[in-house]
Formats: structure tokens, sequence, C-alpha cells
DNA sequence: GCATATCTTGACAGCGCTGTCATTTGTGCT
DNA sequence: AGCACAAATGACAGCGCTGTCAAGATATGC
């Protein structure tokens, strides 16, 4: 109740309240003996700074709006289950945030949204964050990073695929990764191998399946459209998908999902239409999630450092923040790993 | 860029600033061609009111902190996985926010230390949240209660145990659910059947203990101290606990992990062991995780509504901040389900 | 018809901070 | 000692909104 503010703070120290803001900011120009004063009277009276009011005066937000897809949020939501993926990159920006004394608001954006430019514009206008944090698809979404441009928001994005010199950029080399995944598959045996693809909207679908048919141009197997159905990155889907797949492709050996969730759930549709994996089918995902440890057979998967991806994106951002939007130059590719498990076998 | 303001829509509409406000806020006494004018404004300008502002000249603020477990989330980070429960937590209060136009930021609160009131305190002073949601252990920590009270911040609490008449409480029935699961494993046959609790500062922790020792107590079964031991909630504590539980007590035959990470873990410590489950040992978790789905074998748990219990303790939290402060009265009880599933078989 | 109560609207201060600019103090040099 | 210049500090406005209070408009009662 007895909020302290900036006035408490000069009083206390026999200063201006200019002087406790600049000891605050750490700007230069300040005796060493104002800035113990001033240090000392904080710490006494336990005093922080008011974001909305710091935010309101002008300097730059220690608010970090991370920007979710909302429409899987949703499925998962109305499923009953977390997100993973999401929840793993939260902690990840979280940590970085604590250390940096920033804070952290995940907003739901749909991309999909034909008012999506209104409904971006009306959120940076009522948060108004020092930065903003995308997350796949928006990260990737042209649309999303005009607004940011135009409205001057410095942004990093996770997994980002597209437009590189646009804001930082923290991803892993998608393409690589399926291509390794997939030319796994190829030396186990397989040459009929299925592909359950992401959603469109995710550029990391598009490359996985770029991967996937590199895999399979290097090894001179041909690439079959029919080998190739459409998933949304939800367990439904994945079972959906590999129904689809058996009943389309004849001598089916193996599938790869395009990411665990799918692949899960291609395990379960599977089973439905009468198949063992990996006995009869083998199956790789993408992603590594917990489950994917626990499913049985376990998933061969790639593992990405989301957490660490997140953190990555999060240490640039707040730089770039704190040295006035200069952006570092340069893009981050994190290391992925191929984790061979039990769903995919030799035949 | 181009901020519009309130005095935007004041000069597009032609009233004082002031009326704006009122449209806004939906205050009454404003007539309808006023109401008209100035809402006809807002949506062509497409304005939206700055929190900070709003925050700062002494509205409620629409921001709502949610404190969650640092230590537990850090040890979820650390081991690179995400967690579960409180993903499926945010996903819940997420869109409750969304429809209220609220907006939730996640905070890490280590109930542990030693000056957790200062960092409240500091906490409180820097966002001035206009409420603050409570997680598990930090709902029914007296502390965190005390200060928030002091500081007059409206607060719901989510999965609350204690002093249910503080703040708005939705939880559930914990002593009843580890009850059911245990009185479920008594009725499979089992007589000597192990405890792993979770972490003491989680109140649910000694809910779920009294709850098993009830179901004992019930069926004339003799509670044994030994067959007790402490867990922290995360997977390598449950193949821990497991490990001694085996060593320390005769004749186990199925235990009762406080919850699923810890379950799964206890499936992995049995094995280690040359133990197999459900063969030569039942388990039961707590939760409803997706890998509990998953695993091998299956986990027989309680399934906790937990997106649900955030959804409600948003809406009665959302609901006070509109009303001014007035708490709802009485503490909402969310269902739960035993799940039966492979882990716990008839002996 | 006039006084009184009620509704509707606006002027203005101020929330707690930072940016700008002015002022004071200190320093180096001749 | 005196001047130019830099460093240190403060005064003050204003960010965009809401709360308070007052004023004008309208309605109500007799």
């Amino acid at each position: 109740m007895a909020a302290v503010t900036i006035y408490d703070v000069a009083a206390r120290s026999g200063v201006s309240i200019k002087s406790v803001s600049r000891v605050l900011n750490g700007e230069p120009n300040v005796s060493a003996t104002l800035r113990e004063r001033v240090s000392k009277a904080v710490d006494e009276l336990g005093y922080r700074r008011s974001l909305s009011a710091r935010s309101l005066a002008g300097a730059s937000s220690s608010l970090i709006a991370a920007l979710a897809d909302a429409a899987l949020t949703i499925e998962h939501w109305r499923s009953g289950r977390g997100n993973d993926y999401l929840s793993r990159l939260e902690l990840g920006a979280l940590m970085e945030c604590r250390k940096a004394d920033y804070h952290l608001m995940v907003e739901l954006v749909d991309h999909g949204s034909e008012t999506l430019e209104r409904e971006l514009l009306a959120l940076l206008a009522s948060i108004r964050p020092g930065g903003v944090l995308l997350t796949p698809p928006n990260s990737d979404h042209g649309t999303v990073l005009d607004v940011l441009d135009q409205e001057g928001v410095n942004y990093a994005r996770i997994g980002a695929l597209t437009q590189l010199n646009r804001g930082i950029c923290v991803s892993m080399d998608e393409r690589r990764a399926a291509f390794e995944i997939t030319s796994y598959l190829i030396s186990l045996g397989h040459r009929r191998i299925g592909l359950i693809t992401g959603p469109p909207a995710y550029a990391a679908s598009k490359l996985r399946q770029a991967g996937y048919e590199d895999a399979l141009t290097a090894h001179r197997v041909p690439v079959d459209e029919v080998a190739i159905v459409e998933g949304d990155f939800t367990f439904p889907s994945g079972v959906q998908g590999v129904a689809a797949l058996l009943d389309r492709v004849s001598g089916l050996t193996a599938v790869f999902a395009s990411n665990d969730d799918m692949a899960l759930g291609a395990i379960q549709g599977a089973a439905a239409a009468g198949l063992s994996v990996p006995h009869d089918l083998s199956l790789a995902g993408f992603d590594d999630t917990p489950s994917a440890l626990f499913s049985t057979p376990t998933l061969t998967t790639i593992r990405q450092p989301v957490a660490e991806m997140a953190a990555e994106a999060m240490r640039g951002l707040i730089g770039m923040l704190r040295s006035d939007g200069t952006k570092p130059d340069g893009l981050v590719t994190v290391p992925h790993d191929l984790i061979k498990r039990q769903s995919a076998r030799a035949i």
C-alpha cells in the first residue's frame, strides 16, 4: 500500500529525482558519492521503479511480449493437454528475463485472422512492449514482421527460416535435420517413406519436407506426392495422417511425421490399422517431447533445444534493447540431435 | 509509430477526453449519442488505451501476474523438459484473459527464499498488477498471502488447501482423490503400499499423504512410516524414491507416487531394480500428464482439470477486479477422476 | 413557473517516471 | 589568476490516462 516512489528516495538521499533516475539507469556523469547515497536509500526503502511510469515517460519498456500461435494453443487447451514446445520455450525465455529484470507476457496471436494487422497494432498500442519474442509460425509471418517494423518495435524470432536479415533470428537447421532423419530411415533400408507435414503456415513444415525430399533424392529414391499428407501438428492429425498414408501408399514401410505429437498419433493410427510399430511400420518424429521417451515404442526423433533457443533469443533481444536498438548481426543457429530410439528399425 | 491517443479520439468525436474515458470504461450517465460518436471514432482510429497510462493514472491494471514455483520451474528448465502442469494452467488462464482483455505475466517466485517478502514487495511495486494468480505452492504460502493482503492486491489461488477464506480459491479435493486411488490399490489386493510424497512446501503433498493414510486406515491396513519417502515432484526423485522403498519395505507390492513425473520415474527405478510394472509392482500417479498415456505400462492416475481450474480462478479474479474487489464467497472445488490404466493390477 | 434534484459534460490536476535544457561545479590550461 | 570547457546536478514539462470537482443541461415537484 505504502508505495515507495522516486520522490521518497530523492528526499531520503537529499538529491533531485532526476539524479535518482540517473543512478537507477546507470547513466554516465554521476559522481560516485551521489551514486552511493542514492543506492543506499534505494536499498533501505526497498524501492522499485514502476514499470508503468517508466514506460509512460518514454523509457524502453522492460516488458517482452511473446506471440504464440493461438490456433494451436487453443487446440491444446481444448484437448486438455499442455503444449510442451511452448512450455520449454517459455521456460527458456523466463530464465533470461529473470536475470535481466525483464518481464514476459504471453499473447496469443491468430496468424490466420483477416484483421491480423489491426489486432497486432491494437496489442502493441495497449501494452507497448519493449520488445517482442516471436514463436513459430509468427516468426515467419510477413504481416507480423511488417507491423513490428512499421511500429519500430524490436523483436527476436525463434525458429525463423525466411527473411533472416530481419530482427534477431535464432533457429535450427530444419532442412538438414529432416534430411538426416530421413536419411537414417533410408539407411535402415526403407524406400517407401511417407511424410506427414506440419501446417503450411509454419515455415518449418516446408523445410522439413524439403529435407525429406533432399534425402530421398540424394539416395535416388523417387519423391512421390502421394506419400505426402498434410497434418497440423496435433495428435489426431497424426492418427489420420498415417491412416491416409496406409490407404494411399502401397508398400509403405516408414513414415516421417513432422513433429512428435503427430508421430505419437501415428503409432496409434497404425495400431488401429492392425500394424505394429516398428515391426510393420517404422516411424520418426521431430521435437523430442517428453512423451517420445515414454511411448511404445520410444520415438526416433530430432531433439531441438527449444529452451536454449528462447534463452538465446531473449539474450539477443535484451542486449538490443539495452544498446538502444543496435541489432547484433548474424543469426544464431543452434545444433540439433538425431535421437535414435525404437520406433524405426532396419528392414 | 503513430500512436493513437485518447486526445485523437476526443478530437475526432468532438468531445472531451474525459468523456472518451467514460465511454471506454462503460461508466453510467453517458448519453447514447455521445457513446456512439466516441465508439465510432475509436473504431475508425483503431484506438486502444495504453495499459501503462491507465495503470499509472489509478485504474485497476488489467495485468495479472501468475506466480509460479521458481525451484520446480528451474528444475524443469535444467532438464530440458517443459512443465506440463504449468503449461495447462497457463493455457486455461490465457484463454480467460483473452476473453476479458486482460494480460497474463508469468513470474517465478522462490517460496523458499529468505527475502521472500522483500522480493514480492519489489515485484508488486514494479509491475503493480491488477490481480495475482497463485499457483502451488505459493497458493498456500502464508507469507505470500500476507504480503498480498497487506498490499491490498486481489488474488486467486489455484489448488489452495488451507486458509480457504482468503482470496478466491479453486481447488480439488486432494485428500479424497488420494484416498480413492489408494483405496483402489487396496481393492486390487495390495496391502504393503509405499508412498512417495511431494515436497513439503506443497500443501497438496500433505493432503495426498493424508488421503493415502485415510485409505489404509479405513481398510485396516497399518500405516508404516517406513513405507513413506519424500520426493520433490521430479522424475529423478521418483527413480530414487522407488529404490528407497524397495530397499526399506519388505513385501512391497504397490507404490503411490504423488505425481505422474515421479510415477514415471518409479517405473524406471523399478526396472533398474529388475522389477517390472505392474507384474512385480503396481504403481499409481497423480496429475494425468500426457506421458501417463504413453508410458509402458500406461499410468493409473488422478486426472485434475488444471486448465479448467485456472480458467475458473481467472474468471473469479477478473470478476472481482471488475466489481471493485468484491470477493465472491465460497470456494470452487473442481471434480477429479480416477483413471484406471495398466500400471496397477490385481494381486 | 420556479426551485430543486439529477443527469451529462468538461476543466484540470496528477499518477511516477524520463527527456530536455539550464545551471552549477569542477578541471585543465595559459 | 583567469578563461574555456567538461562534468555533475537540478528544474520542469509532459507521457496518456483517470479521479475529483464544478458547471451546464435537463428533468422533477409543487
